[in-house]
DNA sequence: CTCCTGAATTGAAAGGTTTCAACGGACAGT
DNA sequence: ACTGTCCGTTGAAACCTTTCAATTCAGGAG
């Protein structure tokens, strides 16, 4: 290979792929981004040039003159849940579709370990940050959409006003549970989840509630077994709080605020003796693929998960775009029934 | 605030810094990069003006002078199994340890997915490549080794003799989980996994043989049970297979090359009333967080997920520091018994 | 033949960071 | 007073791409 040569270690450049074709600097670059400027024969030549030399454009060269890059980030809540990487998985595809790359990351409930992905990102000069955080109020965010950098919160609504959501609509997700339980004749039912803080408990309650209420059912008889948190061990232990109860007061039906939870009931049922669904009925929450593959496949309340994910890519690259009004788009939650209640 | 003032749309660059502390460009860079070189009264001043102005490090254009990105990547072959994202949770934390970013992307078992995400993150130039890859042999990720980023490959071996690669011994693996049985009494034994393509099956596959033979069992006992994929729709179907057999002729224990399928054996046999581990014993693979959440916890083999990806990530960053022979990390798997086989 | 038009191409400038040779000043030693 | 050293600081150059005003060219109209 005669004549030109560029360094090794980096590459072939603009440079070197003009120098080849034989024509400037600025005619590669229109090949590059207006293809349909270039008399065909140039382009020819031009993109010749480019397979020989193996040339890779230089993205961050690229986000230098332009501003911000072409990447996206989403800062998942929780990685080992998959409700979180379908999300994720919603807004990869919206990523390749739009030519963005995408950063990942996940704060493990970590406030310490969002802000430093935050940090790297804003560095990045990412493109737009998808994020459910672990404290909509803290500043953090907020300071960064100052900044320029769009943000959109995923499945959070709580203290988020200022920004553009996407969720879906937890109030009417438990009262499908709870109506669900209510049409197969139990009149004793027990809400399985926690921490009460978390706005999305809140209205999975309230909405169980008004739902059992609005079916003429006394109060009492919806049982609010509260956890500390949404994991397999949180169900094991509130199973047996309710296997513990006496027989004549003990619920019929139970509502999980996730599935992992119900898994942990499921689980602590089983090792108990109770038969699913005839001595007590489960739904969960989020219809994970985990959910369907349990020893007793799980009625569950599905949330559009890699819908979620997509639009909320969608938002905030129009955001990107342009000033627009903040959307906070509200998804449809929707029963699945299975054999932890049809038996 | 008077005087100085900068581009609101791309906030704050070095030379605002510089300017409001009233030093040159290459000191504000020294108290970046090389801080104990300046004087401690003046780099108190610069970081005073750095907070200020809001200063906030192009990473861009870092990356455009030094050659390539503080970014590594993982291309994961399937975010939906747990496997693979507790690997990335080691990378993670190993990339957050030494300050560099993480693409994380999904090739979802995709070739033309895979090469999409290969192309971006060579734009991005990124410090180094992560694979789980759909097809070691492709060729392209020799070419990019060739280029000059380093790649290094997760979990699998087979065609990766060139590349630096982390994986499990799963020859071992496989013979923990069959001895176990052994241990146990067993003496007919399914196999259960595919395709049988796979390098991981064929080890696991080898490793059982080698443990029955060892024991001086008739090889006509160890029973292969081959799927086309690790699904829990696979696990089921095999399950119909292997309750289908004649009552005497039925194995009492089964091993299936990964807890998913596993799952999905168990769901078969509950639906077909079969008891576990009574009526048969079930050993999966991975040690996945839903193993363990079964509603009859599941026996298994683990791996050291997230040691093989901060491993990974380690060897990639020394690759990306000096050349060096390329080092193949095998771990050792682990058993871990549980209600599946130990009733 | 000249002028004009529009299309294709050019080349310089800008964008933010890092590096490095060079510089200035203080201070010790002679 | 002079030289040499060392520390802290400086400013220009380089990295690669994109943009845009300027230029060239071909061809048609006058």
């Amino acid at each position: 290979m005669p004549g030109r040569q560029f360094n090794l270690r980096r590459g072939a450049s603009v440079k070197d792929v003009a120098a080849t074709a034989g024509v400037s600097l600025g005619t590669v670059s229109n090949v590059l981004n207006r293809p349909e400027r270039v008399r065909p024969a140039t382009r020819e030549r031009v993109e010749q040039a480019m397979a020989e030399l193996g040339f890779v454009r230089n993205e961050g060269a690229r986000q230098l003159r332009a501003g911000r890059s072409r990447a996206l980030a989403y800062v998942m809540l929780d990685a080992r849940n998959p409700f979180f990487t379908d999300v994720a998985q919603g807004i990869e595809d919206a990523a390749m579709a739009e030519q963005l790359s995408l950063f990942i990351c996940n704060s493990a409930g970590s406030a310490e370990r969002e802000l430093a992905h935050l940090e790297h990102l804003q560095e990045q000069r990412v493109q737009g940050i998808l994020i459910t955080p672990v404290d909509p109020e803290s500043g953090t965010l907020a300071e960064i959409v100052k900044r320029g950098t769009p943000v959109v919160i995923v499945d959070r609504t709580r203290g988020a006003g200022q920004f553009c959501t996407v969720s879906v609509d937890d109030a009417l997700g438990g009262r499908l549970a709870v109506e669900h339980l209510i049409d197969l004749g139990h009149t004793r039912v027990a809400f399985i989840g926690g921490p009460p803080t978390l706005g999305q408990i809140q209205d999975r309650w309230a909405g169980s509630r008004a739902a059992w209420a609005d079916a003429g059912l006394s109060p009492d008889d919806l049982v609010l077994l509260s956890t500390d948190e949404l994991t397999v061990a949180a169900g094991r232990e509130a199973g047996e709080r309710l296997l513990g109860l006496p027989r004549r007061r003990q619920p019929t039906g139970a509502f999980c605020a996730n599935d992992i939870t119900a898994l942990g009931l499921l689980q602590q049922c089983s090792r108990a003796g109770r038969r699913v669904p005839e001595d007590i009925a489960i739904v969960g929450y989020d219809d994970i693929d985990f959910a369907a593959a349990a020893a007793v496949p799980l009625t569950s309340v599905r949330q559009p998960r890699q819908e979620l994910g997509s639009t909320a890519a969608r938002l905030v690259v129009d955001e990107s775009m342009e000033r627009h009004l903040h959307e906070q788009v509200v998804f449809v939650p929707e029963l699945v029934a299975r054999a932890s209640t049809l038996g």
